[in-house]
DNA sequence: TATATTTGTATCAAGGGTGGTTACAAACAG
DNA sequence: CTGTTTGTAACCACCCTTGATACAAATATA
């Protein structure tokens, strides 16, 4: 499977619930949207869950829906509550310690790495789920 | 999968090259410090060499050098010259295009993928190779 | 020219992450 | 009590990244 999704599936199924305001919606229905499984949007709901993001009910009638408006709901908090993919990793096998280089620079790539992270997330957290679907509502054709 | 970890070789082998001046570098001794194989430097140095960034020699005392100086090189081309991760992928498969947010979903997300994407090589553009070489060798202990 | 060195590249294996699928217990409405 | 739906575990398939081996091509040096 290729890079990781899970943002851009979260992103879409809340804009789903987003949509349908208080009602809750099944994991199938949800799934037909996104073209997957409805396990694998579980598998995600649970992680929006644990962000406080969704509320979910077992049984019949069950189903998710929003925890909050949606415009109290940022990109950037959805970003951290899923396993996103880093910008770049860290080395993989910690660099020789008897290079000058290799000593110290993951400790600058680490410094940059944070850098990086923190600029995404200001970035991330100037949209709010209202303002999401309110632009792919507005590209309805 | 395993994380790519390619622009933290890529920045760590300028960094050492960027050291070296203008004396060949053999990949043998690049991935020593890497703690790799030599190949996988190499295959990196390939990349490298296609976005002009370092000049390679075949052959006895060949190796690799850098091809501008290290204060013209900065961290947003070695972004772009390796195979990075992106920062979260698009849907794998399209989304139902029956459902009114599966239909436009796409090209929200990728309108604020290309936003962010931005905001990344704006930010790793403020760093060149130079300040990056200076800031290992001030770390030095 | 002959030799040793080094890169460039093809190929294969190992490891691990991601998503797809099935199965089933638990929760819940009616 | 029954049917529905979530939560979760387990397993598989695919593919990406890295590690490793092998070998041709290029090149400096004797």
């Amino acid at each position: 499977m290729a890079a990781n999704s899970q943002f851009s599936m979260a992103v879409h199924v809340l804009a789903m619930l987003a949509r349908s305001k208080d009602e809750n919606i099944k994991s199938d229905c949800l799934a037909s949207s996104v073209n997957t499984n409805a396990v694998v949007v579980r598998r995600l709901l649970g992680q929006l869950n644990q962000a406080n993001l969704v509320v979910s009910q077992t049984g019949a009638n069950g189903g998710s829906r929003l925890a909050r408006c949606p415009n109290e709901i940022n990109l950037s908090e959805i970003y951290k509550a899923v396993n996103c993919g880093e910008v770049f990793a860290l080395h993989a096998k910690s660099p020789s310690k008897d290079c000058p280089i290799g000593k110290n620079i993951e400790a600058v790539l680490g410094c940059i790495h944070r850098e990086i992270d923190k600029g995404i997330s200001e970035k991330l957290s100037r949209y709010t789920l209202q303002n999401v679907f309110e632009m792919v509502e507005q590209g309805k054709s």
